[in-house]
DNA sequence: CACGCCATGTAAAGGGTTACATGATTAC
DNA sequence: GTAATCATGTAACCCTTTACATGGCGTG
């Protein structure tokens, strides 16, 4: 239930076209919620005809032709709404952590490499999110919106660094263990 | 594509009936893969269905009659191939950041009640995460199997950790803050 | 003019959520 | 015996994912 509340903050941060949304989703705001290019077309329709945003006038509204959206009033309205509005966490799922449990049952064997492939993976992104913080958030700090969004990041960067920490125990863990965990036959 | 894995891994550590499962899966295995009874009843015939468990045999298979499930030798093995297999990492999505992230647009009003709200629930899960530590894994250890359950509740505690210090920064920043963030009309 | 890319979309399949239905067992 | 609870299941809806389709634009 929160696509289009992503797409209206997008859109109030920069009106834009259904790609251009799509690449900002590959970065910045996708970092926490993801989607692709087909949800957020039909997205894009569902808020147009719902009156929360318009599509800028163009000379030839055809098909393959770039289409730039605003947020209406009452899309700002709702976006504010739904911001205060008091929602319950999701329950997590983590399909690792499940497989670490399976592996409990059933073996390790195979599991150490895609742990490593993982804390890299991780430690990647941690390092991109520093480099962001570097580069958007320097010390001498901004006004109430960066602190926000600085917030956000730093969500980020302690998050990616414990599992980066975890995934290395994991490792260490999952390399000591003797063979055939799992039932021999 | 997780939810079988789990009822294997479930049933594997206990033979049981649907609802026994449902009701671990609102405990330990559902802390990160949850599941409702009738995502669990369809999985249990689908997987019956392609001979991965199987229905102990009872006196009479009614319905509204229990139905206890134990896994077959081809269950266990397509969990084992699941676990040793490489996956990629699901993209993240967080409503709680993207509504910080939409809160630098349109303002905080209305916001720091929840965020203390979910602060105390976290608190809670991470107390009940220690409390199960301290039932199921004393300092002396037990064998591998626990190493690694232990391991995966330690991400848990680790997470519930980074969450509630998290919000304590979050709600302190959106205290500070000036009304009206917000446009004003 | 052919190829690759930009940009917008359609269709189908699958998983998750919510609401409802139904038989069996237990307690009063 | 009837009400509550246990236990299993159906149905509809929504969201997400994956694959494919279509038209326009720029470049060699």
């Amino acid at each position: 239930m929160s696509l289009p509340h992503a797409i209206l903050t997008a859109l109030l941060e920069k009106p834009s076209s259904g790609l251009e949304l799509t690449r900002r989703f590959d970065r910045s705001i996708g970092y926490f919620w993801s989607a692709t290019h087909q949800q957020i077309y039909r997205e894009l329709g569902k808020l147009e005809g719902e009156g929360l945003i318009r599509a800028l006038p163009a000379e030839q509204p055809a098909r393959g032709q770039k289409k730039v959206y605003e947020v209406l009033e009452a899309g700002r309205e709702e976006l504010a709404r739904w911001t205060a509005a008091s929602q319950d966490p999701k329950p997590q799922r983590d399909a690792l952590l499940l497989r670490l449990r399976a592996a409990a049952v059933v073996g390790t064997e195979g599991l150490e490499r895609d742990l490593r492939r993982h804390r890299e993976l991780h430690a990647r992104q941690l390092e991109m999110y520093r480099e962001i913080e570097r580069r958007d958030f320097p010390p001498g700090k901004g006004g109430a919106e960066d602190r926000l969004r600085h917030l956000v990041l730093r969500a980020g960067i302690d998050l990616e660094t414990f599992w980066t920490q975890w995934l290395d125990h994991a490792v260490a863990e999952v390399a000591g263990m003797p063979e055939g965990q799992g039932r021999q036959e």
